[in-house]
DNA sequence: GCCAACGTTGGC
DNA sequence: GCCAACGTTGGC
């Protein structure tokens, strides 16, 4: 099993929205960029993700799970545009912010570290576990 | 609100 | 195929 991260900004598609659409999921659409949509075609049913609030909160705040590979986004006019579906599966006790992950020299070499403006991307197991304990919340 | 980083577009 | 111009993202 791969682990991702997904990043969205509270204000337009939040871990709530998300946590709203039950087991169902929902498309994460509205990714423009090819590196990111490549990520997302990578990604296998049951692969897990990180699901982080960018700008106002910049922060690690749930766990979601892949319900769907990659399809055409329903939203886009433009058929090279693909996204997978993702469900929320369990919130973090302890959301864990952009600070405490660049605080850690053992995450510098995170993506999310490494490259800000891709809002789809891999995450390592390690990477995955640690975030996890530091939010106090079950990994898997 | 600013700006750095990055991606995309389009003229040549 | 290069590169300047432009737009967008996201941290600060």
């Amino acid at each position: 099993m791969a682990y991702w991260l997904f990043k969205s900004e509270p204000e337009t598609w939040g871990w709530d929205d998300q946590v709203a659409k039950g087991d169902a999921g929902e498309e994460w659409d509205g990714v423009r960029n090819y590196q990111a949509r490549n990520f997302m075609r990578e990604m296998a049913l049951g692969d897990r993700g990180f699901f982080y609030h960018s700008q106002s909160d910049k922060a690690v705040v749930g766990i979601v799970e892949v319900c769907a590979e990659a399809h055409p986004d329903s939203k886009a006019d433009d058929p090279r545009w693909e996204c997978v579906d993702i469900k929320a599966v369990r919130p973090f006790q302890q959301p864990v912010t952009l600070d405490q992950i660049k605080a850690d020299t053992r995450l510098s070499e995170m993506v999310l570290v490494r490259n800000s403006r891709l809002s789809v991307q891999p995450v390592t197991e390690t990477e995955w576990r640690m975030i996890c304990a530091m939010g106090q919340t079950d990994p898997d």
